[in-house]
DNA sequence: ATTTGATTACTAATATGTGAGTATGTCAAC
DNA sequence: GTTGACATACTCACATATTAGTAATCAAAT
């Protein structure tokens, strides 16, 4: 009765499949990453940050996968790692646009040729049909799967009196 | 000539794309497991588990994808919780038995409709012949792609004297 | 002008990830 | 039988993830 049909488990763990996947394909561009000595998501940052001028830590969050919390200290160490730049906007004081350093631009130009070349060794391996297959189904996914998010509780009324003053 | 061809990126970031996926489907499971107070992490080992009698760490760690280092804590915080016990293997001392307990095994059999209540949800959202696809290809990629693991450096001989001891 | 609600980036506490290295135990070669 | 390579679980330092909650700011309704 414990373990009558309905209180089995039928379906396979899918997000540990996608995490099984992701860490077969990353592992293969970890020694690329550790030898300049930058991160997984330091990595994700510099490679969306190439794409455009600017971002605000929000986007890069939701393009990178990356939480607001965490984002804090990744932003803050590549700052001091010269990797990146922040300021305020001008007209909006809440809001802060980050932006790649000469340094970061030219660490990602040294690790292009590697990171590709690895690219060209994953589809000779999987096939080249079954990657364009694989990133139709990604995208179709993205299309038709939202991202669930819990809604923040209403925030109970507190005093608001002295704290520590914002940075930057 | 700093942004030649050669030293540009070509190809999307997979590892992003991988992990966003994961973050679309588990985002809808995950409501389940905060509201029983259990990690990402813990739920994982407690599925394997379910399947078999015991693994040991080393196993678990591949099956659910979480490092050696990780699993220490992990494996800590869960027995503490009494979600399972470890006890060593009797001819071989350096090897550690994991099996779940009544407790997570109830528990498991409490959250089992909800799951699987939300992978028909997203079977219906998605498609059946989709989901069929995404795990014959991922399934595919476990076949051909290896887990690229970097050796470990040959440890140089250093003193070995007085640290503190193992539990358990 | 003040208040209210929403937005943005942030902090705090805890859990986990990553890379390097260590303690202990096993086993085969010597 | 001791040595030395190896295997296994572990520790340490640090980076990141997760959940909850806060400070500062903005904008619109009062």
């Amino acid at each position: 009765m414990s373990d009558s049909k309905a209180r089995r488990l039928q379906h396979r763990n899918l997000p540990l499949l996608l995490l099984q996947a992701r860490e077969r394909v990353i592992s293969h561009f970890r020694p690329i990453l550790n030898s300049r000595g930058i991160t997984e998501q330091q990595w994700r940052i510099v490679r969306v940050l190439l794409e455009v001028p600017a971002l605000e830590p929000r986007q890069i969050g939701e393009l990178c996968a990356i939480s607001s919390p965490s984002m804090a200290g990744v932003l803050e160490r590549m700052e001091q790692a010269g990797y990146l730049t922040r300021r305020r906007v001008e007209h909006d004081q809440r809001r802060v646009l980050v932006s790649l350093t000469r340094k970061s631009r030219r660490l990602a130009a040294e690790m292009a040729p590697e990171i590709e070349a690895t690219y060209r060794r994953l589809e000779e391996t999987l096939g080249a049909e079954f990657s364009n297959q694989l990133h139709s189904m990604l995208d179709y996914l993205f299309e038709k799967l939202p991202v669930l998010e819990t809604p923040p509780a209403p925030a109970a009324a507190v005093d608001r009196s002295e704290r520590r003053s914002r940075r930057l």
